[in-house]
DNA sequence: GGGTTTAACTTAACGCTGTTAAGATGGCGT
DNA sequence: ACGCCATCTTAACAGCGTTAAGTTAAACCC
Protein backbone atom coordinates (compact mmCIF):
# COMPACT_ATOMS: atom_id res chain seq x y z
CA UNK A 1 0.00 0.00 0.00
CA UNK A 2 1.59 3.49 -1.28
CA UNK A 3 0.63 5.12 2.21
CA UNK A 4 2.49 3.16 3.71
CA UNK A 5 5.43 3.09 1.17
CA UNK A 6 5.26 7.01 1.73
CA UNK A 7 5.53 6.51 5.98
CA UNK A 8 8.06 3.50 5.83
CA UNK A 9 9.88 5.53 8.45
CA UNK A 10 6.61 5.47 10.66
CA UNK A 11 6.24 3.38 13.83
CA UNK A 12 4.35 0.73 12.48
CA UNK A 13 6.07 -2.28 14.13
CA UNK A 14 5.28 -5.49 11.30
CA UNK A 15 5.23 -7.30 14.74
CA UNK A 16 7.08 -11.02 14.90
CA UNK A 17 6.83 -12.71 11.49
CA UNK A 18 10.78 -12.93 10.64
CA UNK A 19 12.24 -10.29 8.79
CA UNK A 20 9.51 -7.68 7.96
CA UNK A 21 9.44 -6.44 3.93
CA UNK A 22 10.81 -9.57 2.94
CA UNK A 23 11.46 -10.08 -0.68
CA UNK A 24 9.78 -12.61 -2.16
CA UNK A 25 12.63 -14.67 -3.24
CA UNK A 26 12.13 -16.82 -7.00
CA UNK A 27 9.30 -14.44 -8.66
CA UNK A 28 6.05 -12.70 -8.03
CA UNK A 29 4.18 -14.09 -10.66
CA UNK A 30 6.38 -17.35 -11.32
CA UNK A 31 7.46 -17.32 -14.40
CA UNK A 32 10.83 -18.67 -14.05
CA UNK A 33 9.74 -22.24 -15.00
CA UNK A 34 12.88 -24.41 -15.44
CA UNK A 35 11.68 -25.19 -19.31
CA UNK A 36 9.39 -28.40 -19.06
CA UNK A 37 6.60 -26.50 -18.03
CA UNK A 38 3.23 -27.49 -17.56
CA UNK A 39 1.48 -24.21 -17.29
CA UNK A 40 -1.08 -25.23 -14.21
CA UNK A 41 -2.30 -29.11 -15.31
CA UNK A 42 -1.48 -31.50 -12.80
CA UNK A 43 1.05 -34.28 -14.19
CA UNK A 44 -0.11 -36.73 -11.59
CA UNK A 45 2.94 -39.16 -12.99
CA UNK A 46 6.02 -37.61 -12.64
CA UNK A 47 7.42 -37.02 -8.93
CA UNK A 48 8.44 -33.11 -10.00
CA UNK A 49 5.08 -31.13 -10.91
CA UNK A 50 7.04 -28.66 -13.05
CA UNK A 51 5.46 -25.45 -11.44
CA UNK A 52 3.54 -26.28 -8.34
CA UNK A 53 3.63 -22.74 -6.99
CA UNK A 54 1.16 -21.60 -9.83
CA UNK A 55 -0.86 -24.50 -9.74
CA UNK A 56 -1.05 -23.73 -6.11
CA UNK A 57 -2.10 -19.76 -6.36
CA UNK A 58 -4.42 -20.85 -9.06
CA UNK A 59 -5.93 -23.06 -6.73
CA UNK A 60 -6.02 -20.97 -3.90
CA UNK A 61 -7.43 -18.22 -6.19
CA UNK A 62 -10.37 -20.38 -7.20
CA UNK A 63 -11.20 -21.59 -3.57
CA UNK A 64 -11.56 -17.96 -2.24
CA UNK A 65 -13.63 -17.00 -4.99
CA UNK A 66 -15.72 -20.00 -4.82
CA UNK A 67 -15.98 -20.66 -0.96
CA UNK A 68 -14.32 -17.87 0.48
CA UNK A 69 -11.04 -17.52 2.70
CA UNK A 70 -12.52 -19.25 5.26
CA UNK A 71 -12.88 -22.62 3.86
CA UNK A 72 -9.26 -22.54 2.54
CA UNK A 73 -6.91 -24.80 4.04
CA UNK A 74 -3.31 -24.99 3.18
CA UNK A 75 -4.33 -29.02 2.84
CA UNK A 76 -7.37 -28.72 0.50
CA UNK A 77 -5.10 -26.69 -2.07
CA UNK A 78 -2.67 -29.11 -2.04
CA UNK A 79 -4.87 -31.51 -2.91
CA UNK A 80 -6.58 -29.81 -5.51
CA UNK A 81 -3.43 -29.56 -6.87
CA UNK A 82 -3.18 -33.04 -6.34
CA UNK A 83 0.16 -33.01 -4.49
CA UNK A 84 0.71 -34.09 -0.88
CA UNK A 85 -0.30 -31.90 2.32
CA UNK A 86 3.16 -30.64 2.81
CA UNK A 87 4.57 -30.11 -0.67
CA UNK A 88 2.88 -26.01 -0.27
CA UNK A 89 5.59 -25.93 2.24
CA UNK A 90 8.47 -26.10 -0.04
CA UNK A 91 6.96 -23.19 -2.07
CA UNK A 92 5.49 -20.75 0.42
CA UNK A 93 6.55 -20.11 4.30
CA UNK A 94 3.10 -20.76 5.68
CA UNK A 95 -0.73 -20.47 4.77
CA UNK A 96 -0.71 -16.72 5.12
CA UNK A 97 2.36 -16.59 2.69
CA UNK A 98 -0.29 -18.28 -0.37
CA UNK A 99 -2.79 -15.81 0.64
CA UNK A 100 -0.45 -13.39 0.21
CA UNK A 101 0.29 -14.10 -2.75
CA UNK A 102 -3.64 -14.61 -4.14
CA UNK A 103 -4.12 -11.46 -2.94
CA UNK A 104 -1.25 -9.72 -4.66
CA UNK A 105 -2.85 -11.00 -8.22
CA UNK A 106 -5.96 -9.59 -6.75
CA UNK A 107 -4.05 -6.06 -6.65
CA UNK A 108 -2.80 -7.22 -10.20
CA UNK A 109 -6.26 -7.40 -11.51
CA UNK A 110 -7.80 -4.09 -10.01
CA UNK A 111 -5.27 -2.00 -11.66
CA UNK A 112 -5.60 -3.69 -14.59
CA UNK A 113 -9.35 -3.04 -14.38
CA UNK A 114 -9.14 0.34 -13.27
CA UNK A 115 -6.25 1.22 -16.19
CA UNK A 116 -8.74 0.19 -18.74
CA UNK A 117 -11.41 2.15 -17.22
CA UNK A 118 -9.34 5.62 -16.56
CA UNK A 119 -9.47 8.10 -19.96
CA UNK A 120 -7.71 10.59 -19.77
CA UNK A 121 -9.16 12.70 -22.60
CA UNK A 122 -12.42 13.00 -20.16
CA UNK A 123 -13.11 15.51 -18.05
CA UNK A 124 -11.91 14.87 -15.09
CA UNK A 125 -14.98 14.05 -12.58
CA UNK A 126 -15.89 11.47 -15.52
CA UNK A 127 -12.40 9.98 -15.08
CA UNK A 128 -12.21 10.00 -11.58
CA UNK A 129 -15.95 8.10 -11.49
CA UNK A 130 -15.12 5.91 -14.03
CA UNK A 131 -12.03 4.96 -11.61
CA UNK A 132 -14.82 4.15 -8.88
CA UNK A 133 -16.90 2.63 -10.78
CA UNK A 134 -14.41 -0.11 -11.93
CA UNK A 135 -13.04 -0.63 -8.12
CA UNK A 136 -16.38 -1.42 -7.29
CA UNK A 137 -17.41 -3.33 -10.04
CA UNK A 138 -14.27 -5.44 -9.52
CA UNK A 139 -14.69 -5.88 -5.68
CA UNK A 140 -18.24 -7.35 -6.81
CA UNK A 141 -17.04 -9.46 -9.30
CA UNK A 142 -13.96 -10.91 -7.26
CA UNK A 143 -15.86 -10.86 -3.42
CA UNK A 144 -13.59 -13.41 -2.17
CA UNK A 145 -10.50 -11.97 -3.29
CA UNK A 146 -11.33 -8.67 -2.38
CA UNK A 147 -12.27 -9.70 1.27
CA UNK A 148 -9.04 -11.61 1.28
CA UNK A 149 -7.08 -8.31 0.20
CA UNK A 150 -8.30 -5.80 2.89
CA UNK A 151 -9.13 -8.46 5.29
CA UNK A 152 -7.21 -9.22 8.39
CA UNK A 153 -6.16 -12.80 7.07
CA UNK A 154 -2.93 -11.37 5.93
CA UNK A 155 -2.31 -10.21 9.26
CA UNK A 156 0.44 -7.60 8.83
CA UNK A 157 1.17 -6.93 5.12
CA UNK A 158 4.11 -5.36 5.29
CA UNK A 159 6.07 -8.78 5.23
CA UNK A 160 4.88 -8.55 1.78
CA UNK A 161 6.98 -6.06 -0.33
CA UNK A 162 5.40 -7.36 -3.63
CA UNK A 163 2.15 -6.82 -2.24
CA UNK A 164 2.64 -3.40 -1.40
CA UNK A 165 4.05 -2.34 -4.25
CA UNK A 166 1.19 -3.76 -6.33
CA UNK A 167 -1.47 -2.09 -4.34
CA UNK A 168 0.47 1.19 -4.53
CA UNK A 169 -0.64 1.56 -8.23
CA UNK A 170 -4.54 1.21 -8.22
CA UNK A 171 -3.95 3.31 -5.02
CA UNK A 172 -1.80 6.09 -7.63
CA UNK A 173 -4.89 5.95 -10.03
CA UNK A 174 -7.29 7.12 -7.65
CA UNK A 175 -4.77 9.61 -6.27
CA UNK A 176 -4.12 11.10 -10.02
CA UNK A 177 -7.77 11.67 -10.72
CA UNK A 178 -8.62 13.26 -7.19
CA UNK A 179 -5.55 15.79 -7.90
CA UNK A 180 -6.61 16.22 -11.41
CA UNK A 181 -10.52 16.82 -10.64
CA UNK A 182 -9.37 19.37 -7.56
CA UNK A 183 -7.12 21.81 -9.98
CA UNK A 184 -10.17 22.08 -11.98
CA UNK A 185 -12.38 22.86 -9.09
CA UNK A 186 -9.60 25.11 -7.93
CA UNK A 187 -9.10 22.87 -4.20
CA UNK A 188 -5.81 23.45 -2.44
CA UNK A 189 -3.20 20.86 -3.32
CA UNK A 190 -2.57 20.27 -0.04
CA UNK A 191 -5.72 18.39 0.49
CA UNK A 192 -4.99 16.15 -1.83
CA UNK A 193 -4.38 13.26 0.43
CA UNK A 194 -7.46 13.87 2.93
CA UNK A 195 -9.38 14.04 -0.31
CA UNK A 196 -7.54 10.18 -2.19
CA UNK A 197 -9.09 9.28 1.46
CA UNK A 198 -12.32 10.59 0.75
CA UNK A 199 -12.79 9.20 -2.60
CA UNK A 200 -11.03 6.44 -1.66
CA UNK A 201 -13.62 6.04 1.59
CA UNK A 202 -16.57 6.18 -0.87
CA UNK A 203 -15.75 3.19 -3.49
CA UNK A 204 -14.43 1.12 -0.97
CA UNK A 205 -17.69 1.76 1.40
CA UNK A 206 -19.92 1.15 -1.33
CA UNK A 207 -17.85 -2.53 -2.73
CA UNK A 208 -17.75 -3.79 1.00
CA UNK A 209 -21.00 -2.48 1.87
CA UNK A 210 -22.49 -4.66 -1.36
CA UNK A 211 -20.16 -7.64 -0.34
CA UNK A 212 -20.40 -8.09 3.27
CA UNK A 213 -23.66 -6.41 4.53
CA UNK A 214 -25.69 -8.81 2.23
CA UNK A 215 -28.20 -6.14 0.46
CA UNK A 216 -28.90 -5.96 -3.34
CA UNK A 217 -28.88 -2.63 -5.34
CA UNK A 218 -32.61 -2.56 -6.16
CA UNK A 219 -33.61 -2.02 -2.63
CA UNK A 220 -31.39 0.99 -2.59
CA UNK A 221 -33.48 2.21 -5.60
CA UNK A 222 -30.33 1.47 -8.36
CA UNK A 223 -31.13 -0.73 -11.41
CA UNK A 224 -27.66 -2.14 -10.95
CA UNK A 225 -24.43 -2.02 -9.09
CA UNK A 226 -22.78 0.24 -11.49
CA UNK A 227 -25.90 2.66 -11.13
CA UNK A 228 -25.47 2.71 -7.63
CA UNK A 229 -21.49 3.32 -7.65
CA UNK A 230 -22.23 5.84 -10.30
CA UNK A 231 -24.50 7.33 -7.93
CA UNK A 232 -22.37 7.25 -4.72
CA UNK A 233 -19.34 8.68 -6.85
CA UNK A 234 -21.40 11.62 -8.18
CA UNK A 235 -22.63 12.06 -4.40
CA UNK A 236 -18.93 12.63 -3.10
CA UNK A 237 -17.69 14.64 -6.38
CA UNK A 238 -20.29 17.17 -6.39
CA UNK A 239 -22.48 16.45 -2.55
CA UNK A 240 -24.99 14.74 -1.47
CA UNK A 241 -28.56 15.09 -2.98
CA UNK A 242 -26.75 17.36 -6.28
CA UNK A 243 -25.44 14.64 -7.94
CA UNK A 244 -28.29 14.94 -10.59
CA UNK A 245 -26.44 17.90 -12.45
CA UNK A 246 -22.80 16.06 -11.78
CA UNK A 247 -22.43 14.96 -15.82
CA UNK A 248 -23.63 18.73 -17.24
CA UNK A 249 -21.57 20.52 -14.63
CA UNK A 250 -18.71 18.75 -14.75
CA UNK A 251 -15.89 20.77 -16.33
CA UNK B 1 -29.79 -4.95 8.91
CA UNK B 2 -32.72 -2.82 7.31
CA UNK B 3 -32.23 -2.84 4.26
CA UNK B 4 -33.02 -6.53 4.46
CA UNK B 5 -36.00 -6.22 6.70
CA UNK B 6 -37.35 -3.65 4.16
CA UNK B 7 -37.01 -6.43 1.27
CA UNK B 8 -37.55 -9.05 3.43
CA UNK B 9 -39.43 -10.51 0.38
CA UNK B 10 -36.32 -10.62 -1.40
CA UNK B 11 -35.01 -13.51 -2.99
CA UNK B 12 -31.92 -14.34 -0.69
CA UNK B 13 -32.23 -17.58 0.12
CA UNK B 14 -30.76 -17.59 3.85
CA UNK B 15 -28.87 -20.84 2.69
CA UNK B 16 -28.68 -24.16 5.06
CA UNK B 17 -28.44 -23.90 8.72
CA UNK B 18 -31.37 -24.16 10.07
CA UNK B 19 -34.68 -22.05 10.02
CA UNK B 20 -33.49 -18.59 9.29
CA UNK B 21 -34.77 -16.12 11.52
CA UNK B 22 -34.52 -18.19 14.15
CA UNK B 23 -35.89 -15.96 17.00
CA UNK B 24 -33.40 -16.26 20.15
CA UNK B 25 -35.19 -18.23 22.70
CA UNK B 26 -34.32 -17.03 25.95
CA UNK B 27 -33.19 -13.57 25.85
CA UNK B 28 -30.85 -10.81 24.02
CA UNK B 29 -29.38 -9.70 26.54
CA UNK B 30 -29.29 -12.43 28.90
CA UNK B 31 -30.62 -11.04 31.85
CA UNK B 32 -33.42 -13.72 32.32
CA UNK B 33 -31.06 -14.81 35.49
CA UNK B 34 -32.86 -17.54 37.51
CA UNK B 35 -32.15 -15.67 40.49
CA UNK B 36 -28.57 -16.36 42.10
CA UNK B 37 -27.33 -14.61 39.66
CA UNK B 38 -23.54 -14.30 39.56
CA UNK B 39 -23.54 -11.14 36.82
CA UNK B 40 -20.19 -12.60 35.21
CA UNK B 41 -17.23 -14.10 37.44
CA UNK B 42 -16.89 -17.37 37.60
CA UNK B 43 -17.57 -19.18 40.96
CA UNK B 44 -15.39 -22.15 40.35
CA UNK B 45 -16.88 -23.95 42.97
CA UNK B 46 -20.36 -24.69 42.18
CA UNK B 47 -21.03 -26.82 39.29
CA UNK B 48 -23.67 -24.49 38.06
CA UNK B 49 -22.10 -21.10 36.31
CA UNK B 50 -25.34 -19.21 37.18
CA UNK B 51 -24.83 -16.92 34.39
CA UNK B 52 -22.58 -18.85 31.71
CA UNK B 53 -24.03 -17.41 28.72
CA UNK B 54 -23.35 -13.78 29.31
CA UNK B 55 -19.70 -14.79 30.82
CA UNK B 56 -19.15 -16.59 27.28
CA UNK B 57 -20.67 -13.21 25.29
CA UNK B 58 -18.06 -11.17 27.99
CA UNK B 59 -15.02 -13.27 27.01
CA UNK B 60 -15.29 -13.76 23.24
CA UNK B 61 -15.94 -9.88 23.22
CA UNK B 62 -12.50 -9.52 24.70
CA UNK B 63 -10.91 -12.07 22.82
CA UNK B 64 -12.20 -10.59 19.63
CA UNK B 65 -10.84 -7.26 20.37
CA UNK B 66 -7.88 -7.87 22.13
CA UNK B 67 -6.64 -10.96 19.42
CA UNK B 68 -8.99 -10.69 16.52
CA UNK B 69 -11.57 -13.14 15.49
CA UNK B 70 -9.06 -15.35 13.67
CA UNK B 71 -7.50 -15.67 17.07
CA UNK B 72 -11.08 -16.63 19.22
CA UNK B 73 -12.02 -20.22 19.15
CA UNK B 74 -14.32 -21.55 21.33
CA UNK B 75 -12.43 -23.98 23.42
CA UNK B 76 -10.65 -20.92 24.00
CA UNK B 77 -13.62 -18.80 25.20
CA UNK B 78 -14.69 -21.61 27.37
CA UNK B 79 -11.38 -21.50 28.82
CA UNK B 80 -11.73 -18.00 29.65
CA UNK B 81 -14.93 -18.56 31.14
CA UNK B 82 -13.66 -21.37 33.36
CA UNK B 83 -15.49 -24.28 31.78
CA UNK B 84 -15.22 -27.19 29.78
CA UNK B 85 -14.42 -27.48 26.36
CA UNK B 86 -18.17 -28.14 24.92
CA UNK B 87 -19.85 -26.04 27.83
CA UNK B 88 -20.73 -23.56 25.37
CA UNK B 89 -23.08 -25.85 23.57
CA UNK B 90 -25.47 -25.72 25.99
CA UNK B 91 -25.83 -21.93 25.78
CA UNK B 92 -25.17 -21.56 21.76
CA UNK B 93 -25.84 -23.86 18.74
CA UNK B 94 -22.24 -23.14 17.43
CA UNK B 95 -19.64 -21.09 17.13
CA UNK B 96 -21.41 -18.97 14.81
CA UNK B 97 -24.00 -17.96 17.36
CA UNK B 98 -21.42 -16.81 19.65
CA UNK B 99 -20.00 -14.73 17.31
CA UNK B 100 -23.36 -13.47 16.32
CA UNK B 101 -24.20 -12.46 19.60
CA UNK B 102 -21.05 -10.45 20.24
CA UNK B 103 -21.71 -8.86 16.68
CA UNK B 104 -25.32 -7.70 18.11
CA UNK B 105 -23.44 -6.17 21.28
CA UNK B 106 -21.37 -4.16 19.16
CA UNK B 107 -24.61 -3.05 16.71
CA UNK B 108 -25.74 -1.93 19.98
CA UNK B 109 -23.08 0.40 21.05
CA UNK B 110 -22.49 1.32 17.89
CA UNK B 111 -25.85 2.88 17.58
CA UNK B 112 -25.64 4.30 21.29
CA UNK B 113 -22.45 5.37 20.18
CA UNK B 114 -24.50 7.48 17.39
CA UNK B 115 -27.30 8.67 19.05
CA UNK B 116 -24.84 10.37 21.84
CA UNK B 117 -23.28 12.38 18.60
CA UNK B 118 -26.39 13.22 16.98
CA UNK B 119 -27.92 16.70 17.84
CA UNK B 120 -31.12 17.12 15.92
CA UNK B 121 -31.26 20.52 16.86
CA UNK B 122 -28.09 21.25 14.82
CA UNK B 123 -27.96 22.50 11.14
CA UNK B 124 -28.43 18.88 9.04
CA UNK B 125 -25.04 18.62 7.89
CA UNK B 126 -23.80 19.27 10.97
CA UNK B 127 -25.49 16.35 12.34
CA UNK B 128 -25.09 14.54 9.45
CA UNK B 129 -20.92 14.99 10.00
CA UNK B 130 -21.30 14.30 13.81
CA UNK B 131 -23.39 10.92 12.82
CA UNK B 132 -20.81 9.70 10.56
CA UNK B 133 -17.83 10.94 13.03
CA UNK B 134 -19.32 8.81 15.33
CA UNK B 135 -19.45 5.95 13.47
CA UNK B 136 -15.59 6.38 12.40
CA UNK B 137 -14.90 6.51 15.88
CA UNK B 138 -16.87 3.47 16.88
CA UNK B 139 -15.00 1.46 14.19
CA UNK B 140 -11.66 2.42 15.04
CA UNK B 141 -12.15 2.20 18.90
CA UNK B 142 -13.63 -1.20 18.82
CA UNK B 143 -11.82 -2.63 15.23
CA UNK B 144 -12.19 -6.57 16.27
CA UNK B 145 -15.89 -5.95 16.82
CA UNK B 146 -16.27 -3.79 13.74
CA UNK B 147 -14.39 -6.54 11.56
CA UNK B 148 -16.79 -9.06 12.99
CA UNK B 149 -20.20 -6.95 12.27
CA UNK B 150 -19.42 -7.03 8.86
CA UNK B 151 -16.80 -9.56 8.24
CA UNK B 152 -17.59 -13.18 6.85
CA UNK B 153 -17.52 -15.20 10.32
CA UNK B 154 -21.09 -14.67 10.42
CA UNK B 155 -22.01 -16.04 7.25
CA UNK B 156 -25.43 -15.67 7.25
CA UNK B 157 -26.70 -12.73 9.52
CA UNK B 158 -30.38 -13.64 8.33
CA UNK B 159 -30.22 -16.40 10.76
CA UNK B 160 -30.32 -13.71 13.39
CA UNK B 161 -32.93 -12.18 14.09
CA UNK B 162 -31.92 -10.05 16.94
CA UNK B 163 -28.83 -9.01 15.38
CA UNK B 164 -30.35 -7.60 12.47
CA UNK B 165 -33.10 -5.53 14.29
CA UNK B 166 -30.66 -4.02 16.21
CA UNK B 167 -28.50 -3.37 12.93
CA UNK B 168 -31.09 -1.36 11.71
CA UNK B 169 -31.18 1.09 14.62
CA UNK B 170 -27.43 2.63 13.42
CA UNK B 171 -29.02 2.28 9.87
CA UNK B 172 -32.21 4.26 10.95
CA UNK B 173 -30.12 7.38 12.15
CA UNK B 174 -27.97 7.69 8.52
CA UNK B 175 -31.40 7.41 6.86
CA UNK B 176 -32.63 10.55 9.14
CA UNK B 177 -29.73 12.26 8.93
CA UNK B 178 -29.39 12.20 4.97
CA UNK B 179 -33.32 12.71 4.91
CA UNK B 180 -33.32 15.87 6.91
CA UNK B 181 -29.80 17.23 4.77
CA UNK B 182 -31.74 15.99 1.49
CA UNK B 183 -34.54 18.19 2.71
CA UNK B 184 -32.72 21.36 3.71
CA UNK B 185 -30.89 21.05 0.01
CA UNK B 186 -33.92 20.66 -1.77
CA UNK B 187 -33.16 17.25 -3.38
CA UNK B 188 -36.23 14.53 -4.80
CA UNK B 189 -37.18 12.20 -1.55
CA UNK B 190 -36.95 9.34 -4.32
CA UNK B 191 -33.09 9.24 -3.97
CA UNK B 192 -33.56 8.83 0.04
CA UNK B 193 -31.99 5.47 0.02
CA UNK B 194 -29.29 5.86 -3.10
CA UNK B 195 -28.09 8.77 -0.73
CA UNK B 196 -28.01 7.02 2.17
CA UNK B 197 -25.68 4.77 0.62
CA UNK B 198 -23.44 7.55 -0.57
CA UNK B 199 -23.34 8.37 3.19
CA UNK B 200 -23.07 5.31 4.86
CA UNK B 201 -20.27 4.02 1.97
CA UNK B 202 -18.35 7.34 3.02
CA UNK B 203 -17.34 6.66 6.96
CA UNK B 204 -18.29 2.56 6.64
CA UNK B 205 -15.35 3.14 3.81
CA UNK B 206 -12.71 5.24 5.87
CA UNK B 207 -13.57 3.12 9.43
CA UNK B 208 -12.76 -0.26 7.11
CA UNK B 209 -9.41 1.19 5.55
CA UNK B 210 -8.05 2.82 8.88
CA UNK B 211 -8.84 -0.69 10.43
CA UNK B 212 -7.66 -3.06 7.70
CA UNK B 213 -5.38 -0.81 5.31
CA UNK B 214 -2.98 -0.18 7.86
CA UNK B 215 -2.55 3.20 7.86
CA UNK B 216 -2.31 6.43 9.71
CA UNK B 217 -4.12 9.65 9.42
CA UNK B 218 -0.89 11.70 9.63
CA UNK B 219 0.01 9.93 6.56
CA UNK B 220 -3.02 11.51 5.12
CA UNK B 221 -2.56 14.93 6.44
CA UNK B 222 -5.04 15.06 9.40
CA UNK B 223 -4.26 14.93 12.93
CA UNK B 224 -6.46 12.55 14.09
CA UNK B 225 -8.99 10.17 13.15
CA UNK B 226 -11.69 12.31 13.77
CA UNK B 227 -10.43 15.33 11.95
CA UNK B 228 -9.93 12.61 8.90
CA UNK B 229 -13.46 12.03 9.29
CA UNK B 230 -14.60 14.80 9.33
CA UNK B 231 -13.06 15.99 6.24
CA UNK B 232 -14.24 13.08 4.72
CA UNK B 233 -18.28 13.57 5.30
CA UNK B 234 -17.67 16.89 4.54
CA UNK B 235 -16.55 16.19 1.09
CA UNK B 236 -19.47 13.48 0.72
CA UNK B 237 -21.80 16.64 1.86
CA UNK B 238 -20.55 19.53 -0.30
CA UNK B 239 -18.71 17.61 -2.70
CA UNK B 240 -14.66 16.89 -3.45
CA UNK B 241 -12.81 20.41 -2.88
CA UNK B 242 -15.23 22.31 -1.64
CA UNK B 243 -15.33 21.14 1.98
CA UNK B 244 -13.81 23.97 3.31
CA UNK B 245 -16.84 25.82 3.28
CA UNK B 246 -19.14 22.89 4.71
CA UNK B 247 -19.15 24.25 7.90
CA UNK B 248 -20.40 28.30 6.64
CA UNK B 249 -22.93 27.74 4.25
CA UNK B 250 -24.47 24.38 5.92
CA UNK B 251 -28.09 25.65 6.43
C1' DG C 1 -40.35 -33.21 51.93
C1' DG C 2 -39.26 -37.03 48.61
C1' DG C 3 -38.96 -38.43 44.02
C1' DT C 4 -38.45 -37.22 39.46
C1' DT C 5 -37.69 -34.43 35.65
C1' DT C 6 -34.50 -31.59 33.23
C1' DA C 7 -31.19 -28.01 32.30
C1' DA C 8 -26.33 -27.41 32.99
C1' DC C 9 -22.04 -29.30 32.96
C1' DT C 10 -18.50 -33.09 32.33
C1' DT C 11 -15.24 -36.52 29.86
C1' DA C 12 -14.30 -39.07 25.60
C1' DA C 13 -13.88 -39.28 20.94
C1' DC C 14 -14.02 -38.18 15.70
C1' DG C 15 -12.11 -35.93 11.78
C1' DC C 16 -10.20 -31.81 10.39
C1' DT C 17 -6.57 -28.23 10.49
C1' DG C 18 -1.49 -25.88 10.35
C1' DT C 19 3.01 -27.08 10.94
C1' DT C 20 7.49 -29.65 11.78
C1' DA C 21 10.68 -33.57 11.19
C1' DA C 22 12.73 -36.96 8.64
C1' DG C 23 13.01 -39.84 4.66
C1' DA C 24 12.43 -40.67 -0.74
C1' DT C 25 13.01 -39.07 -5.59
C1' DG C 26 15.14 -37.39 -9.50
C1' DG C 27 16.81 -33.31 -12.43
C1' DC C 28 21.08 -30.70 -12.97
C1' DG C 29 25.79 -29.18 -12.69
C1' DT C 30 30.47 -30.76 -12.37
C1' DA D 1 29.15 -40.84 -13.68
C1' DC D 2 28.25 -39.01 -9.58
C1' DG D 3 26.61 -36.35 -6.05
C1' DC D 4 24.01 -32.30 -4.73
C1' DC D 5 19.87 -30.39 -3.48
C1' DA D 6 15.43 -28.66 -4.65
C1' DT D 7 11.26 -31.07 -4.69
C1' DC D 8 8.04 -34.11 -2.98
C1' DT D 9 6.67 -37.81 0.33
C1' DT D 10 4.93 -40.12 4.80
C1' DA D 11 4.54 -39.70 9.83
C1' DA D 12 3.46 -37.24 13.68
C1' DC D 13 1.92 -33.43 17.05
C1' DA D 14 -1.09 -30.21 19.09
C1' DG D 15 -5.17 -27.61 18.57
C1' DC D 16 -9.67 -26.91 16.54
C1' DG D 17 -15.24 -27.55 16.03
C1' DT D 18 -18.53 -30.70 17.01
C1' DT D 19 -21.17 -34.94 18.61
C1' DA D 20 -22.27 -38.62 21.95
C1' DA D 21 -22.91 -40.29 26.33
C1' DG D 22 -22.52 -39.90 31.15
C1' DT D 23 -22.81 -36.82 35.79
C1' DT D 24 -24.47 -33.21 38.82
C1' DA D 25 -27.73 -30.47 41.11
C1' DA D 26 -31.40 -27.25 40.74
C1' DA D 27 -36.29 -26.97 40.08
C1' DC D 28 -40.82 -28.78 39.96
C1' DC D 29 -44.85 -31.63 41.26
C1' DC D 30 -47.59 -34.34 44.52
Amino acid sequence: MLWQLIDMTGKRTSKSKGSPQRTNPSRTGGKTVSSKKRSAAKPSDSYHHGDLRQALVLAATQIVEEEGVLALSLRGVARAAGVSQTAPYHHFQDKEALLAMVAETGFRDLAVDMEHARDGDAPSGVNLRALGVAYVLFATRNPGRFRLMFGPQIADKTCYGSLLEVSAVSFNLICEGVAARMKDVGASPEDLMANTMSAWSSVHGLATLINDAGFNPETMGAKSIEELALHVTASLIDGLGREQTSLDDTK
